[in-house]
DNA sequence: CATGAATGAGAGTTCATTCAT
DNA sequence: CATGAATGAACTCTCATTCAT
């Protein structure tokens, strides 16, 4: 009888506009104007869904945890267990298709936010500390398939980490010094070049 | 016979100012009057020597880079060429003397801010753009010294400056899973490792 | 066979909603999806059953004026005429069973709120003219009772009113300083004292 | 060289401008704008001075109580002890100069807001513990000019008090009813019948 | 040079009311 | 009759910027 439950699409579509805007403004250039202008919905339609702007922050936080899990997921799909790191530095960095520049954008913001609001701090540690842990295992499994000691595997995992991180501020801010494709290459090599580097097991 | 001109000193003031603030609450979070505060001048004054918020922005670029040639130039100091590039390293990522968590908390929001912001962007690009050539050199010494071939110099050097600044986005954001001390070794390592991993000239 | 109407039993239990959440909120702070949630029914319901929140707001001060109308019958039951003062005191300040501190807090919210919409205020004036008619009417009583002179039973009527209205007003405030009991004593102690007062008939 | 202070005068105005407002439309539809408009000033000004509206209203109360303070102190001059509590009574009730219509609307707009704002409720009981003070102390002098027994002062503080909160309401919402002048003889009788009423001492 | 009061545009948020289902 | 999503106007509050002193 009832008008149907459509809460969670309208969710979805209003934190894809907050991705849309900061991607161009930042978090503080997202008004909830144009935060909903890009939802194609009314003003007041997104805090009917959300009680405020940050909750839409950290929503399209957890979102964009899950968007890199999924193009991993696919990416892994056939690969050996040793190419798993590779697929994980791909599935963030690669370009064509899955990749998101305005994620990565939204990204470097989410990092600047993080500084002042605790709980998008505690909502970015999650989805990392998710992260790094697939990553030490993937390192792992690198490593026992080339016969390598596993001691640093933490080790590698982080620098990879920051890595990935790194290029996306870069990509962010001065895309015109990387050129076009590189950024996937050049971490996948320091990646397995420092698997390489470990001592026999 | 005209007073001494302290602009210069009241402009480092502001400049500081804003760092010490930006450090805690981001750059939005950073009100004029909070600037002022914290470099112990009345609000107006902020706008008699800035013509407007970017413009303090943008020389606290300039000086945070000028802050790590320093501290560059300064580990350098005695050290064989080959080890510049871990010098460089420790410029940015070394704890003790000279180290700058505020600096490294503005540099993160820099970076979100030049998403939106050209002109900030711009002074980015500038810093960003003589730290890679520098890096390169760097690279190229190290290389040289080891009678390792240059040609991947550049990728090289884009891979240690991506990993310095996730170190830094990690370091502001999630700085509990990173082992104190840790993050300057990790990359040393992945640096010369790098190098290392080139053919002989 | 049409279904059988529940329309009335929807409106007490909306204005049933209002009263409880005014007397915690005050009249703005009553927002209609809270008065829907006190009420247990969808936000919707309530302007089906109202046109707008005043005239939940006006339904209200006619049911407060008649539960005190309902509890002065009762407590008049049995007693003498000259007491029915006593009673009508009693009706409004007594505690105990029928005494209702969210009626209460509601008067004096009633009693702001009629300062700027003069629909509330009329209605709020017809209460009050029932009341003092019929206080009038009871001092009367007392009077006659006692063989004074009944001249000034208007203005005895117009000082209880005032005094009843006062302690829902200290009641709601400064409960603290009234301790408990004492209302209703005080009150019909002033009452009797002004009949006593006055000439012999 | 600065310009010259003038907090107090504007918070003053300010203040001021919120009386003259909420006497018309009530706390809530005293709008920040339309104080602003009252009180001559734009509307950033009343934000520079105040860190919030409730600041504003907390103000007003002790404004108020002041009021009312200055008009009792002029009003006692000459007059014998015993009459001091007469004098209290017409500093609140009587019309003519120092009455104060728009005080009466914002006192009892104020005890509505106490009903959910723990500061003014707060601030309201510090005014009325003071008067109520005063009050029990002039019940005093009048009991002890007449050689009355004083056990019951404070009763008699409280019952004039009410009645005098009370007049406040009616008048606000039910002038009408009361003629002209009548609230203050009213209760002044109410008061020293009271007073008469006790014991001998 | 310095001060801090003033400005006013615009932000996030709330909410009475409407209405498609 | 009932639902709850949608609307958009209006609110309080913030703050970069200006400028009289």
């Amino acid at each position: 009888m009832a008008r149907p439950r459509n809460t969670d699409i309208r969710r979805q579509e209003i934190m894809r506009g907050l991705m849309a805007v900061m991607a161009e403004a930042g978090y503080e250039g997202a008004t909830i104007s144009l935060i909903a202008q890009a939802a194609g919905v009314a003003p007041g339609v997104v805090h009917y869904h959300f009680p405020n702007k940050q909750a839409i922050l950290i929503e399209l936080i957890d979102y964009i945890g899950s968007l890199v899990q999924f193009r991993f997921d696919e990416m892994c799909d056939g690969l050996a267990a040793e190419d798993h790191l590779g697929a994980f530095i791909d599935a963030n960095l690669a370009l064509g298709k899955g990749s998101n520049a305005a994620a990565v954008a939204c990204w470097v913001g989410i990092g600047a936010e993080s500084v002042k609001q605790p709980e998008v701090r505690a909502a970015y540690r999650r989805v990392a500390e998710k992260q790094l842990q697939l990553l030490e295992s993937l390192c792992d499994r690198a490593l026992t398939a080339k016969r390598k000691s596993t001691k640093h595997k933490r080790e590698i995992a982080l620098g990879v980490m920051a890595a990935i991180e790194g290029v996306f501020r870069l990509t962010v801010s001065v895309s015109e010094l990387i050129p076009r494709g590189f950024a996937a290459a050049t971490v996948k090599e320091m990646a397995y070049g420092a698997v390489s580097a470990q001592p026999e097991n």
